[in-house]
DNA sequence: ATGAAAGCGCTAACAC
DNA sequence: GTGTTAGCGCTTTCAT
């Protein structure tokens, strides 16, 4: 293993020398940097990352917290995974891959340890047991997600609030008076997942001011649960004609019951989905949708984090507004015979 | 920040003797070690990771390289490497993820710097280019995957071949002649990812010693993908009973297209899968699958690695025999008229 | 513009 | 069964 010594005694310099070229926090002659850079890479030389956060009192690690659950929709998780890794190494920093599994101990213990300098907490709930611990460490942390109280945090995401009403607005508009919202699974309302509820919440408040009827129900992964859902809804409320779906692995269930129970998509009914682009597109009927920015909450939760670790920028709720695409898979409400 | 000689200090013991308490590496007396852990306690003691990592000359991280493409099933990833972090803590290890942009740089970068102390290395090619780097290094390591040659390798990775081979014989068995292989998208192929190219083979010749004629046609995602290439299939081979995916993307846009047509699963027609448990029993017919053990492979690498960084174990190639279990999607072909 | 040297907090010989 | 101590490889004052 090479050591900043040899790279010094190969160079014919000090060791405090290379560590400046390394670092760049003083001046170092064209000459000397040359010598230095040279011994490096005919040494092949790495900095020793535990020595660097002993004496540098800095890991160069993010944190990432990632719920283990798989009652979500996964490829949204993984694209923000790979979003906040891929922006972290461009700000010099790795990622530490933590499940949700050890709960709040897991904050104490990357924090305590000074394994990570900052921390990306995901899946948030609405009153999440990890926000006390995260407000009094001393380390930064963004959360992507935001919760019923948001003081003394930073928090990314989508506004969902204004995605729900999005939906709402544009089925208004198109003349349904009857809509129904396919949710995420059950279990996800039960953990007051912060996002389910606001979107819920946005689409309900503002479906009441335009005057729409709104049939909310939770929806399970699984062709079956689709079809026991859709058929309820039109039991319930025969004259249905919108559908707002915010549960990917129902879109196509959903789209592939319409179809065979006859029903038009959009003639005979709309669907608007709330998912990531390449889903409403990649669907069967393309589809009018409201788009999950994966990949932009990723990266600026990570910006945010950099951010706060360079002390620049402090809390702050940094909300995305949504974006309503209109595809094929809405239209005028039918008229009423 | 609580430091080692701070505990020491307060338990009336020196730094080693707390060291020791923490690692078990000698025996200490039972009121001592109660007066160290009492004072662990109180202090609120985390050891310092770089200072470990420095000091024992190993930082208990284990990277996790991932694909940053998303043009393969992306809840199988997930899932591995959520199995990976799981069973990395429980050896005691935390879990660096990094992403292939990187490529074989990251592997340098990563085992130079002793950031981590092994890796594992996930959607590996054929002819990988991160091979050579992994063979030279002294840092364990584990695919999850097969190369062509694994010589000085360990591997842990379902036995793609056989699964081909299996669903073959489902096929022959229920006396199909003509199926059509739905795979992944082109792309895969063209880079020689393992697992996809071994399946095909792995098909191919137990086919043709069963005397069926196969039919491979990659598959891009999206149901217009799907159809074109459904369409394209029962234009060639007018004839074709019996479809064989490994693509999880084109699961539903599959079975949705041959119920469009009128062609009956599993009367008209038989699907045999290569997915996922959860896939196969969520879609809208029942599928026969071979699953696809994403759990089990990630548990697998990091069990291999932990007992290559324990000196157990050498390298070798573990591959996991693949199950076809039967459900509602394969029948007997139909007869020929 | 460069060097010397004092730690950073821990582990693991080496003592007893 | 416990204490003493010499590093691990780097960063960063303090000097010049």
């Amino acid at each position: 293993m090479v050591t900043l010594a040899e790279v010094a005694q190969h160079a014919g310099v000090s060791a405090s020398t290379v560590s400046y070229v390394l670092s760049g926090k003083r001046s170092i002659s064209a000459g000397t940097r040359q010598r230095v850079e040279r011994a490096i890479r005919e040494l092949g030389y790495h900095p020793n990352a535990g020595a660097r956060a002993l004496a540098g009192g800095r890991s160069n690690i993010i944190a990432l917290m990632i719920p283990l659950r798989t009652d979500m929709y996964v490829p949204v998780m993984m694209e923000i995974a790979i979003a906040v890794a891929t922006t972290a190494r461009i700000h010099g920093y790795d990622v530490l891959l933590l499940t949700g599994e050890e709960g709040p101990e897991a904050v104490r213990r990357v924090t305590g340890s000074g394994l990570a300098d900052a921390m990306i907490v995901m899946d948030v709930q609405l009153d999440d047991e990890r926000l006390p611990l995260l407000r009094e460490t001393s380390r930064p942390s963004v959360l992507i997600g935001l919760p019923s109280d948001p003081t003394g945090l930073t928090c990314v995401d989508l506004d969902w609030t204004a995605a729900g009403a999005l939906c709402a607005e544009h089925l208004a508009q198109l003349g349904h008076r009857d809509i129904a919202f396919i949710g995420e699974a059950p279990a996800v309302y039960e953990r007051h997942t912060g996002f389910a509820e606001r979107t819920l919440d946005g689409l309900r408040s503002r479906a009441r001011e335009l005057g729409l009827r709104v049939l909310h129900r939770p929806c399970a992964a699984g062709y079956d649960a689709v079809a026991a859902t859709v058929t309820r809804v039109f039991d319930e409320r025969p004259r249905t004609t919108g559908f707002v779906v915010q549960n990917e692995s129902a879109v196509e269930p959903l789209l592939a019951l319409l179809r065979q129970q006859g029903r038009a998509v959009p003639e005979d009914v709309s669907v608007v989905a709330v998912c990531p682009e390449q889903v409403a597109v990649q669907a069967s009927v393309r589809l009018t949708s409201v788009a999950v920015p994966a990949q932009e909450m990723g990266r600026s939760a990570v910006e945010h984090l950099v951010a706060k670790l360079d002390g620049r920028g402090g809390d702050d709720v940094a909300l995305i507004a949504p974006e309503l695409t209109v595809r094929a898979s809405s239209g005028m409400a039918p008229a009423v015979h």
